[in-house]
DNA sequence: TGTTAATGTTCTCTACAGCGAACAAACTGT
DNA sequence: ACAGTTTGTTCGCTGTAGAGAACATTAACA
């Protein structure tokens, strides 16, 4: 029986169109766990692989917990942008980042 | 060897006036292991007992294990940008997403 | 259709999560 | 100072996290 973290793991990493390999590399997991975490619903899944998938996956913690939890309309478009901007190499974020802040503080 | 993860825990436990017990029980534990977790480190904690005990001391998971040294420091900018990010208004963030389009897709 | 590479699934094994119960220290009042 | 109580600490044990490698499936493409 397929749970709730699994099956958002699952949807947001297909998004992102990563791989099991792919994922449990930026994580320092190894994919054969990626794997359970989706499909076999290990019961304590420690926190800190829980923050990192989180984080690859561009979003919050209680959102993979909470089994409630849905993604509001604004957030989704958020969480896309946050994912895109987590592909960009690190002199493009950078650049956003500088941007985003003049941007942010003139008004 | 205390880590921030176990200080943290301990000042906001006794800041509520909890003991070691009665957090145990409110968050389903054995005093046993949040008294291991305070002092003794343990490497994997799971997700389940952190996001338990950040509701009961009221704190976000984030602040926890914010200060772990497990999230890489280009992980740690990248998040902080994105919660600076979700702060600002509508059409900020608005703004923001069509200038990192811009400058994501000329490279 | 057959071959190869990419991706997903299953298996086994070690180390640690997390409990319960015993033990120790620190408070309480007398 | 001593007994009772409350809080903190240690220890031994069971079950599972999570890795790694083998195996299976799918994709790609000639």
């Amino acid at each position: 029986m397929r749970n709730a973290l699994g099956e958002k793991i699952q949807r947001l990493r297909k998004e992102k169109g990563l791989t099991l390999e792919k994922l449990a590399d930026l994580t320092d997991s190894s994919k054969s766990y990626i794997w359970e975490l989706e499909n076999k619903n290990p019961p304590r899944p420690s926190a800190e692989k829980i923050a990192r998938i989180a984080d690859k996956l561009g979003v919050e913690i209680e959102y993979l917990l909470d089994d409630d939890a849905t993604i509001s309309e604004a957030d989704t478009v958020d969480a896309k942008f946050y994912r895109e901007y987590r592909k960009m190499r690190p002199e493009t974020r950078k650049k956003i980042r500088a941007m985003a802040k003049l941007i942010g503080t003139e008004e």
